[in-house]
DNA sequence: AGCACGCCGACT
DNA sequence: GTCGGCGTGCTC
């Protein structure tokens, strides 16, 4: 466990070294190297206090500390020693998000049971002879094994297929019949098998030859455009395939929610076996087994939600980002971080290529392509279709529809048609539920939710109210709870569940199906809804942003979007970004396999730039005119910006904190940078803690997280006060 | 994060 | 008198 890597140090027994815990201590603690020595990197058990915790060897010990106080480290584990690269990234990971570093390494070692001893379990195999007098149960168990083949078996397992107790299973290992054998619980998984030849064509050959020709070549970071259909997946593998062809290990991050069976099997089909998973499904066992394996070259292809990109690699040569843009790789909570940003930080450390796949990329991919620091790899238009189906907007202003009905004259001639073809039409509603307003007609009261500032939204398939914050829910009120008034409470507006309704009316005879996220129990029964949708299991779908995120639906012809201007609303800078996004997404999935769609956007302001840069399809001319804009104003990815979220269930406190947080702005403006706020963060009482938000910000090239260091570090904070710092946040105003 | 130490209110 | 509230501080 302590073989001395280049540049790595050992310690002998007794030598002092600087231990990283993952306990929120903010610095590295020195203990004395153990009986047998250790080594940078090596994951280690130490005494703290009265506990035992887990840590990593930093380095060297810097003796600062009273040397009769310092106690040696309790044992190394048997784990890979964590690599100089991993320990550089977070190093970097931290200093550039302001996380403690502590944090940043309890990210990397998320997985159960790491000081755990290697764990072995039993297995059976068939080994001696069969004898021909054999009882029923113990035929079925011979019979059981023949079927499990080479596969090892868990006394449970075999016990399980032959339908009989375990002591029968035991017999038959006295009798030598069969033999019990032990093996390590975390195996290897299967090797992957890069050779199986790949079925491109077209301009997927030279865009996989360019990413293919980066591999082992340093580090470069590549922005592969290509719409849905394109074959960006196919592309992208061969550089995996590649990768590992050279003996080295390969990451693939999706968003969450597009790790689907559907994924896993192409990359069956392409390596003829599946790859190892990482996403918040995994089980415990398979956890560790992953980590462990990851560290020790067992597995040798990865494809991970964003978490995935802190495992210990043994020798990583390959980092995509699919769905670049997604932003779900923004994670919101604890160590507040973007997976993508920190896929480019950890390739250049590592020094091998990174591919940021989208298309539809946001604009900071987009502006490092235009200043050069990323390659640009085009993917065109996908096979026997335009590359988007037309776009047409419906003017709404001209419309009278009753106030329960959103579905326009015009759309719903459309949808009649399709229906009538046997053709599929898809109605995009970014709102879940049943209505997101519940009123009181007597005095105008709208329900909101006890803990958060957020209305709640009224869900029939649950018959509650839910708020989308918290996910609180209570009854629908019978009476008003600000009048008392009975029976005046209206659902207002539409959420897919209302929508559904409106299409039951006016196409009685279509088959519906809604896809929204809190519809179903699993990914599995969303998964099972999908590919029964995509084999014409349904006639009309309605669907949120889920339906945006590359499932594909061949025999669909039209999409109607029923409310394109929901995401304009509010000032938010990345609000024409992503209708941009999301309305090219929801578009894409009409007219593929030779049929043409037809995409229909309803919208109030058809002169809206944004709603016309997507009827236009330039999409060159809208990325031009957003940048320009962001320039203007100094923002992202022309200027730098910080979030600073206090929190607290005192309302005064945290406003005052705040606001004497804003007045002490001296080291912010040393570095040319200015403070907003405070103001109620965009979610202004979450869980019954009140949320204030600064913004900070600077040029690009202000050394911003030194200067935000030392202002937070000036005050003390009070208890049950939290401060969080989100460094390039997704959303201001 | 835990777990100690420590200084003020209502109990046997 | 002491049991226990959870506020501040330390852990190599």
């Amino acid at each position: 466990m302590t073989a001395a890597v280049s540049g790595e140090r050992v310690y002998a027994a007794g030598e002092l070294v600087g231990v990283l815990t993952t306990e929120p201590l903010g610095r590295v603690l020195d203990y004395k190297a153990p009986e047998g020595g250790c080594g940078d990197g090596d994951f280690v058990e130490v005494p703290l206090g009265s506990r035992r915790v887990l840590g990593v060897v930093w380095g060297p010990g810097e003796g600062r500390f009273d040397p009769a106080r310092i106690r040696p480290v309790g044992r190394v584990l048997d784990a890979a020693p964590m690599r100089a690269e991993l320990r550089g990234f977070l190093t970097r990971a931290a200093d550039y998000t302001l996380t403690p570093l502590a944090a940043m390494l309890r990210l990397a070692t998320r997985a159960p049971g790491l000081g755990d001893a290697v764990s072995m379990r039993k297995v059976y195999r068939l080994a001696g002879p069969v004898p021909n007098q054999l009882t029923e149960a113990r035929f079925r168990v011979v019979e059981a094994l023949r079927r499990f083949g080479q596969a090892p078996v868990t006394l449970g397992e075999l016990a399980e297929e032959a339908a009989c107790g375990a002591s029968v299973v035991k017999g038959l290992v006295k009798l030598g019949v069969i033999a019990e054998e032990d093996t390590p619980r975390d195996l290897p998984y299967p090797p992957m098998q890069p050779k199986i030849a790949s079925h491109l064509m077209g301009d997927q050959v030279a865009a996989a030859d360019a990413l293919v020709a980066q591999i082992g070549g340093g580090f470069a970071a590549t922005l592969l455009k290509g719409v849905t259909g394109s074959g960006k997946t196919e592309v992208y593998l061969e550089a995996v395939a590649e990768c590992l062809r050279a003996g080295q290990q390969a990451l693939v991050l999706l968003p969450e929610i597009a790790l689907t069976a559907d994924f896993l099997s192409r990359v069956e089909a392409r390596f003829g076996t599946r790859p190892a998973e990482w996403h918040s499904g995994v089980t415990m066992t398979e956890r560790r087994r992953l980590w462990k394996m990851v560290g020790q070259g067992g597995a040798q292809f990865v494809v991970g939600a964003r978490s995935a990109l802190f495992l210990p690699f043994r020798d990583l040569g390959l980092i995509v980002v699919d769905e670049e843009h997604d932003t779900s790789y923004k994670q919101e909570e604890g160590v507040i971080y973007n997976a993508r940003d920190m896929a480019v930080l950890r390739a250049s450390i590592l020094g091998c290529p990174v591919v940021l796949a989208s298309a539809t990329p946001c604009l900071e991919t987009w502006a490092n392509v235009e200043a050069g620091k990323y390659g640009r790899v085009d993917l065109g238009a996908r096979f026997g279709a335009a590359e988007l189906p037309p776009m047409k907007a419906i003017d709404m202003r001209g419309e009278t529809l009753p106030s329960d009905r959103w579905i326009s004259a015009k759309l719903a001639a459309e949808v009649q048609a399709r229906v009538a073809k046997g053709e599929q039409s898809l109605l995009f509603l970014n709102r879940r539920g049943y209505a997101p307003i519940t009123l009181c007609r007597a005095c105008g009261h709208q329900v909101g939710c006890d803990d958060c500032d957020a209305r709640m939204v009224e869900h029939r398939f649950l018959k509650r109210l839910v708020c989308h914050q918290c996910g609180a829910t209570k009854p629908v009120p019978v009476a008003c709870p600000a009048c008392g008034v009975e029976g005046r409470m209206a659902a207002v507006g539409p959420g897919v569940e209302r929508l559904a309704e409106e299409v039951t009316a006016r196409f009685p005879e279509a088959r519906l199906a809604v896809l929204s996220s809190d519809l179903f129990g699993s990914a599995r029964a969303l998964k099972e809804a999908v590919v029964n949708i995509a084999e014409g299991g349904a006639d009309i779908i309605i669907g949120t942003q889920i339906v945006a995120k590359g499932h594909n639906f061949p025999l669909l012809t039209l999409v109607g979007v029923i409310d394109a201007d929901l995401g304009l609303q509010g000032s938010d800078l990345r609000a024409a970004e992503r209708t941009f996004q999301l309305m090219r997404q929801v578009a894409g999935r009409a007219g593929r396999a030779d049929k043409p769609g037809e995409a229909f956007l309803q919208t109030h302001q058809p002169e809206h730039p944004v709603i016309r840069a997507i009827l236009g399809g330039d999409e060159e001319a809208f990325w031009k005119a957003e940048a320009a804009e962001r320039r203007a104003a100094g923002v992202p990815p022309y200027g730098r910006m910080a979030g600073i979220i206090l929190s607290s269930p005192d309302v005064g406190q945290v406003f005052d904190f705040g606001a004497e947080l804003a007045r002490r702005d001296e080291p912010l403006r040393r570095v040319g940078a200015q403070v907003f706020g405070p103001a109620p963060a965009p979610i202004a009482r979450v869980r019954g803690r009140h949320r204030v938000r600064l913004l900070v910000r600077a040029d690009k090239t202000a050394p911003l997280q030194a200067a935000l260091a030392e202002w937070v570090g000036q005050m003390k904070l009070p208890a049950n006060l939290r401060l969080a710092i989100d460094i390039d946040p997704q959303s201001f105003y």
